[in-house]
DNA sequence: CCCAGCATGTAAGAGGTTACATGATTGC
DNA sequence: GCAATCATGTAACCTCTTACATGCTGGG
């Protein structure tokens, strides 16, 4: 149920249109917390109804009237309640493992276009980060900053470790390519 | 629809009965893929009735019939063609990220437990990998150990930077302590 | 005139979680 | 006798994904 939690810092930072936030959840905070414009537009009527938030209905402008949220008391509240019940740190679910696994019944290097793939795109978002952290967190920072420079470090820190191991798995995957054996349980 | 692969991947490596897989899921490959009981039995249904897998029932030893699958050419198949589609990197989704930015919000001290929690259990299931890698990735390898220890070597990496970001992250939020201002938007 | 962008949603189905349900065998 | 382990599942519920549906405004 974290999708509401993280809806609630997001309109905390800025009170917003579903829209926006659909928008943001494809960039900024997309980067740790992918969502579609059909669960926020769920989740933000949901919250309405338990007045977590509330809206503003900007009428005229727009086709649907835009409806801007922002933060009540009891979302605040809710908040911070979560804020310091813990939560055991995630399961992971990677299909990339699954496929390396499954490469030993297989060609391995059938997988060759998957890692590279895989290790483009880490790469391309390790730039995006570098680039966001020249641009907005160079210098002294307040504690939001702060904070918010911890996230995308974590992001950073993980992206480079992805790469690094991308470049190993190639290494190890091509080093196969030698021998013509195609399984190991034929 | 990556449970079925893994599960394929899983009864490759060793055919079992579902309850087999089950504990499996519970350590070695819930390092990289978790799943329950009950996910795993509707999933072993699903595709002994696709054909993917048979099953042996091995009668009388125990109270419910157990019953051991094993991967039949259909679903070898399927897992080759699977292991050839490329997949995108999964998005991340990560509730502390999402209490770090929120935590701007409220009072960052609250966190600490949560951190120290989140510290201790990357650096438990890190010395769990080291002990596994000497004891089982020693020496020479074969394609299919080559291949486990890739996926290893990922959790030990993903291990390590989540604990360096820990210890860097609660460093920032004790810095925090010396002040009292309780909220950045009171 | 058409397309991109803004703005809202509904609906069906797949996947995942939590709780419930049963029953034999083995070791203490 | 009791608890743990082996072994199978069902049911209710929630979440997430994918597809569908509508309609205005502004720029080229």
């Amino acid at each position: 149920m974290a999708l509401d939690h993280a809806l609630l810092v997001s309109l905390l930072e800025k009170p917003s249109s579903g829209y926006e936030l659909a928008r943001r959840f494809d960039r900024s905070i997309g980067y740790f917390w992918h969502a579609t414009h059909q669960q926020i537009y769920k989740v933000l009527a949901r919250m309405e109804e338990a007045g977590w938030i509330v809206a503003e209905v900007q009428a005229g402008a727009t086709a649907p009237d835009r409806k801007e949220y922002s933060v009540a008391a009891p979302g605040r509240a809710e908040l911070s309640r979560w804020l310091a019940a813990p939560t055991d740190p995630e399961g992971t679910r990677d299909a990339l493992m699954v496929k390396l696994r499954g490469a030993a019944f297989d060609d391995p290097a059938r997988l060759l276009p998957e890692l590279e793939h895989h290790r483009a795109t880490h790469a391309n978002r390790l730039t995006a980060y570098r680039i966001i952290e020249t641009r907005d967190f160079a210098g002294t920072l307040d504690r939001q900053r702060a904070l918010q420079y911890m996230v995308l470090k974590s992001g950073i820190r993980f992206e480079q470790g992805w790469l690094e191991w991308c470049e190993e798995a190639l290494e190890v995957l091509r080093s196969f390519g030698q021998d013509q054996s195609r399984r190991t349980t034929p």
